[in-house]
DNA sequence: CATGATCGTCGATGCGTATCGACGACGAAC
DNA sequence: GTTCGTCGTCGATACGCATCGACGATCATG
């Protein structure tokens, strides 16, 4: 009664409490669940019933709590809610932040799992690798987030120990080189760089040179660099043709080199072209040389569509899929939140996509 | 002493509190501070005030709580600190998803952010623009976090309202037409322009063209785009030389339309150039007509350092600063976490580095 | 009409920390 | 040797929510 004399002693705004915030620099402090309660006319508790639906409640008393809410547009407090309910609804995702080569990569990755978790009430607390597994001992010990997904695994990758003695679900996305005990979920990169190899031998490529990751990037031990590599030497060997592995950095410099070491004579034939990044320079250079792809070479690429369909020759191409990557991670996430579900590798199919770099008959 | 007995009989592992964990897999639950003012032989509260200092506790005491804490590896719990101190240590970011054009100068943004943050022992909570306003209200009922940074403010940002209503300090990278009551940083896009636009005219160019931003981007409503152009051309009429504006997107096919309709006939006098992204592709198409940077024309770009230095032939450039701006809006946020700060405007200040992409006598 | 059983709601308690008031100890001033 | 002030510490409380046990009401069953 007297509460609500006073709130109606607010003149202006939407109704809420009228004490003063203890922070606040203009306004009065955020309705509390109890808010809801004394407007509804029910109790605290009935309220967080309402909310979480854990007990039956009458139809009745849901519409009035409900409208309360609305009215007030209360929305719980996340330190009380995590303090007493033991869940944040915040997932932690570490991001990789060297290396702004594969950033629009990235962000693809961290959009998907940004979006994902809003859609079912959860935010994203960002992480830096910098902070190695030490940062996720940190958010398990202050208690900031239910799950973590951790990004850019490399075969050695000292988070992995730490993963294992965490008491909340971690995915990773990519895998070390001992993943007992972990949920990591990749790309199938080892069938992504056959399809890329079958797709050269299938048009008769007697050889192929392939344009790998810059040393940077391979000294970084990020596991898929070999795994597509040894599959792919593995693959072209069954197949009976060479295969010319040049580690480079995907630069106008670094292509060019490449170039002049694997492309033959003028008028000769030229090996099969296979990029690991979107041919973006590759194709720049081939153009100077007035190369094009599928017409006087062969050209495969692993890149993700939107690159593949942003070249003036898009490539037929593998994509890493980063989108349903995260996707998936989430979705698996989410049912680790709910129950346990068993350790293991996860991989997402790789399908080829032609588009007209490669010379097929008819 | 009980309790010490129940500790000694945990055998294995760091010394912590034997109860079952509430949800716990394998381990026990995180240490409190209570844990800790046991082990240490103090109340409490004594712990809490070793870690905040807000009261004099005498050096033995300290040490000895800062040894326990040590020995336990304990870390507050997040939202029992925020619940009961009203700050949650946290930065929420509201990142723009979409245009993967600049996801690298995106991630510089929030590199810097996130190891700044860590830097005072803040977290960053990633959010999307996609909520939109809403998500600023949401953040703030649920008391998730101490202050938002917004990025990709356009000049008719609905997010400039909210912000003005909002209880917490909230920085915008970037500015609204109204900016009363806001506090905003951004770069000095509107010398930046003037800048480049002087270096093209003190060589003597006759005549300037400039590939602008892609429609897309334009349509968007981007703040600096017009303030960017507004300038470019002011200043071009000042300096008595003509100014052709040409938005296109910066791909393959984007820059051979542009340079098809600015370059003069062979032979004759090509127009400064200037462009607002890297000259990736821009560079790649005068190469290919034979045209050299620095040799037979003027270029000049609006790039970050290290886009500029990727390139082929570096051009003298106006970079945004990402890296400056992120700072500079940590270090005002943190300003404001502590006491009022009145709104203004901050621009960082804009620095043209020659690269040798300009015909410069001598 | 007595007896359970189920449904819907309430009051009380705990989560882990920050903070306030209180209080003992100790030194300085008289 | 009192008295006052400061320093260092403690106990108690509040923060906002989830959850548990209890309890009155309603309804079907015998």
């Amino acid at each position: 009664m007297r509460i609500d004399d006073e709130r109606a002693g607010v003149a202006t705004g939407p109704v809420g409490p009228s004490v003063a915030a203890p922070r606040g620099r203009r306004g009065r402090p955020a309705p509390t669940s109890k808010d809801v309660a004394r407007v509804a006319g029910v109790s605290q508790s009935t309220v967080s019933y309402v909310m979480s639906g854990k007990r039956p409640i009458s139809e009745r008393t849901r519409r009035t709590v409900l409208e309360a809410i609305d009215q007030l547009t209360y929305e719980p407090n996340a330190g009380a809610r995590a303090l007493a309910g033991h869940r944040t609804n915040v997932v932690g995702l570490v991001v990789p932040f060297h290396n702004p080569e594969t950033a629009s990569g990235l962000m693809a990755f961290a959009e998907e799992i940004a979006v994902t978790a809003r859609g079912r009430d959860y935010d994203v607390l960002m992480l830096t690798a910098a902070e190695g597994p030490a940062g996720l001992a940190r958010v398990q010990r202050r208690a900031m987030c239910d799950a973590v997904i951790v990004m850019e695994i490399t075969t050695d990758d000292p988070r992995a120990a730490m993963a294992r003695e965490l008491e909340m679900p971690v995915i990773f996305i990519g895998m070390p080189g001992d993943r007992a005990g972990l949920h990591c979920i990749d790309f199938d990169f080892e069938t992504g760089a056959e399809l890329l190899v079958d797709e050269l031998a299938d048009v008769g490529c007697p050889e192929i040179a392939v344009l790998g990751w810059s040393q940077d990037r391979v000294g970084l031990g990020i596991n898929y660099v070999p795994r597509f590599r040894t599959h792919a030497q593995a693959r072209a060997a069954d197949r009976g043709i060479a295969l010319r592995w040049i580690d480079a950095p995907h630069t106008r410099a670094g292509v060019e080199g490449f170039l002049d070491a694997v492309l033959g004579p003028d008028g000769g034939p030229h090996p099969g072209l296979l990029t690991v990044h979107s041919p973006h320079d590759l194709g720049a250079a081939l153009q100077q040389r007035g190369l094009v792809p599928g017409r006087d070479l062969d050209l495969v690429s692993l890149c993700t569509d939107v690159e593949a369909e942003g070249q003036p020759v898009p490539p037929t191409a593998v994509s890493p899929q980063p989108r349903d990557v995260s996707r998936l991670a989430m979705s698996w996430l989410f049912d680790l939140l709910e129950g346990d579900v068993p350790a293991e590798l996860r991989l997402v199919d790789a399908r080829l996509t032609r588009r007209g770099s490669v010379r097929r008959a008819g």
